[in-house]
DNA sequence: ACATTACGTGACCAGCCGGTAACGTATTGA
DNA sequence: TCAATACGTTACCGGCTGGTCACGTAATGT
């Protein structure tokens, strides 16, 4: 949690190619060639230098499967920097954040679909 | 809350000049000349330059008291991108923002008196 | 009136960032 | 074996970003 850390997972996440791709890892890992075919307005280096900022900031894990390599998403990250903010910025929303646990419980007393907004 | 606004507030955030001006302001308003003199390593147009970023990102906000500018946060913003990231990554983190929540819960319920800094 | 204080801007520059084209490596199946 | 598949890299480039110096504007106190 020191500040270079944060920084660079800031960094990473400024990106909104690179937000993008962690959207597309949350529902599950994925191969790198899926993952460059999921933005074909991009050339494939495009995306794994993305992915490499992604990997450097440990938002990605990559492990080798043979010849396929599987990217998994690691939220810790981004918890980490979220927390951080919650307590930082407290005294400005504390009502919001009950909001936000409600929404929490509704959704999952109701079913587990999962919409997919980018941000 | 289009994608255009959330990018924008996304590049203000990652740089840590400006994440450090937002920290000065949680304290409360200042006026523009003492965020300046808090970063005596940079000139004062430097400054004033992550100033109108985040003002374009409304992430302040600057109302002019005779020749002074007072300069406000306005945590919205991020609020926005915290509340979305949460929902999305909720199945990642479960336990521990939920302890967080829990903490702003009694936290407010306790002091409901206590007013915030004027913002 | 006018120096002082507070704030803002024009012109410019180096370096990083996001991108492409082309090429290289390694594992696998027929 | 060797073409196909999956993945990665070298070389390069335009534009944005973060920074400087110098200058300009506007309200205030005396």
């Amino acid at each position: 949690m020191n500040k270079h850390d944060s920084d660079e997972t800031w960094k990473a996440l400024s990106d909104p190619t690179r937000r993008a791709i962690l959207d597309l890892l949350r529902d599950g890992p994925r191969q790198t060639t899926a993952i460059v075919e999921q933005f074909p307005e991009l050339s494939r280096f495009a995306v794994m230098k993305h992915l490499n900022v992604l990997r450097s900031a440990k938002l990605v894990t990559t492990r080798s499967e043979g010849r396929v390599r599987v990217n998994s998403l690691n939220a810790a990250p981004i918890r980490d920097i979220i927390e951080r903010w919650i307590n930082k910025y407290e005294a400005y929303w504390s009502n919001t954040l009950l909001r936000v646990r409600d929404d929490a419980e509704q959704k999952s007393q109701r079913s587990t679909s999962k919409k997919r907004n980018s941000v």
